[in-house]
RNA sequence: CGGGGCGUAGCGCAGUUCGGCCAGCGCGCCUGCUUUGGGAGCAGGAUGUCGGAGGUUCAAAUCCUCUCGCCCCGACCA
């Protein structure tokens, strides 16, 4: 069979485009922008959730599901929301054959009909907080589209809670943007930086937009989660109060956090490889694969029996994978088994049931080594603990490698002529100038870090006097 | 919406310039035998509204008109 992967270094996009068709992570849909996840992405998706979901529960928040339908004039209600979504809805007009009375929008986010019932559901200061979350499908009519990356609808996670105060809502904002830091870096290997955004990348509604972001392989960033402080707008759009114990009637504050399917998109471009994709055994749907090798029939029941033996004593969360196929070759189930991106593979064949042992490669680092049959578990959970701590760290030293602290305007334009990297660097908090750097560049302010050392500089365009540098980067 | 590419078997493509027998090739698929520690070999076999509609013609995958869709790049966005 002819090579697959387009290598990285002749067409990026292209590559991942090979790798998330021929790992069968995702499939296009009939519609356009729309795609099918299969199995093996759906597979990492789920394993996302499960991380996610024990994090949000561990901090307190409970799950609810809220409609797919909304009713068009809650959307109208919070000014700068309905500025921002209203080009990019898809709107129900028909219904049972007939004109609606009310066109009905299909979810873009759900804060309007949440706060809707929120009003409903808030009477006291002893109602809040009120912390909830919802993992749903939402969509939005995106004119360009990337599987994964951005689809036309996808499914994600929204948190929307309620608060008494400004101190909570801010301070959950914060702890949720730590939620999110916390699982990038400890299930997906894949470090970021977290910060604020600028007024112009900031949510439509929200008072002050947090995020993280991850740079890909190459050189791009990817908002990889956001959560909003979005003070009292929704509560006042929504007339919901609250009675505090002093007997006054107060608005209350909000926050809204959502990651998306789009970080299987950012898993994807943080550790695959020119053989396809690499999965960080946290996430992998299926831990281990056994590949048996024999030629004649007494090897092949031997053999057999070994991997079967094996895979029984292994934990059922490995999801453990004997490929007994007899109509694959050892070579074609390798490469087939890299390409899905299966994170251990064992290989046990009449030489290593002679020394009772078996062979084991990382799908990271090719290099065989062979692990002795006692205690197999023990070792492959080992090594996949290795593994995820090796996939961080080089993912963490890539992106140290293309990091920049840049001071003149030459050197930056320099890097973001042909590529991007991430690039630390003043900027006057002007707006117009922001604007401006993206025009001359492509790149933008990714993020404003939250507690940056403060140091006297220049803006690296207008010249004016700054005390914290950004990030910059492009963007995906 | 602009630029580019493309629609022919499950997938990848050739054939279209210059119309002409039964529309081809590779991979995959099915059957059999031999194989099996890095994408197996041989033999046999199945598979097509040539994206759609209309037109020109004795004859259309090929020429004309219209149309639908997809991918990539750019402007907008998680």
């Amino acid at each position: 069979m002819a090579r697959v992967i387009t290598p990285r270094s002749e067409d990026y996009a292209q590559w991942y485009v090979d790798v998330v068709l021929n790992a069968e992570l995702a499939d296009y849909a009939p519609v356009k922008g729309c795609m099918v996840i299969r199995p093996n992405g759906y597979g990492i998706w789920e394993k996302m959730q499960s991380g996610l979901d024990g994090l949000f529960k561990d901090t307190g928040h409970s799950n609810a599901y809220f409609p797919l339908l909304i009713p068009e004039s809650f959307m109208r209600k919070e000014a700068e929301h309905v500025e921002g979504f209203s080009p990019e809805c898809a709107v129900v007009t028909m219904g049972g054959g007939k004109p609606l009375e009310e066109p009905l929008y299909i979810r873009p986010t759900s804060e309007t009909i949440i706060w809707s019932m929120y009003r409903k559901w808030i009477r006291s200061y002893r109602d809040l907080p009120l912390l909830i979350n919802q993992w749903a499908n939402v969509v939005r009519w995106e004119m360009r589209t990337r599987l994964f990356l951005r689809t036309t609808e996808f499914l994600w996670q929204e948190g929307h809670t309620a608060h008494a105060t400004h101190e909570d809502s801010h301070r959950e904002a914060l702890q949720m943007l730590d939620v999110y830091r916390q699982f990038a870096e400890e299930y997906m290997a894949m470090p970021v930086h977290v910060g604020r955004k600028t007024d112009a990348e900031k949510f439509p509604g929200a008072l002050v937009t947090y995020c993280i972001e991850a740079l890909m392989q190459d050189g791009k960033s990817l908002q990889a989660g956001t959560s909003h402080d979005l003070g009292q707008n929704f509560a006042k759009a929504f007339d919901v109060t609250y009675l505090s114990p002093e007997g006054v009637q107060e608005y209350v504050w909000a926050t809204s956090w959502g990651v998306s399917t789009r970080l299987v998109g950012g898993l994807v471009m943080t550790h695959s490889d020119d053989d396809g994709l690499v999965i960080p055994p946290r996430l992998a749907p299926q831990l281990a694969v056994i590949v048996p090798i024999y030629r004649s029939d007494e090897e092949r029941t031997a053999v057999l029996e070994a991997a079967h033996a094996a895979a029984r004593q292994f934990p059922k969360a490995w999801r453990t994978v004997v490929d007994d196929r007899d109509t694959a070759k050892p070579g074609r189930k390798f490469t087939e088994w890299e390409l899905r991106g299966v994170p251990i593979r064992i290989e046990i064949g009449p030489r290593d049931l002679a020394q009772g042992q078996v062979t084991v490669v990382r799908r990271d680092t090719k290099p065989k080594t062979t692990a002795p049959m006692e205690g197999l578990a023990d070792h492959i959970q080992q090594t996949a603990e290795a593994m995820q701590r090796d996939l961080l760290e080089r993912a963490r030293s890539f992106r140290d490698q293309n990091t920049h602290s840049v001071d003149s305007w030459e050197e930056f334009e320099e890097i973001f002529r042909d590529g991007s990297a991430f690039v630390w660097a003043h900027w006057s908090g002007d707006p117009e100038v922001e604007a401006e750097i993206k025009e001359r560049t492509k790149a933008t302010v990714r993020l404003i870090p939250l507690d940056g050392d403060e140091e006297d500089g220049r803006c690296i365009l207008s010249g004016k006097p700054s005390r914290t540098r950004v990030l910059f980067a492009k963007a995906y």
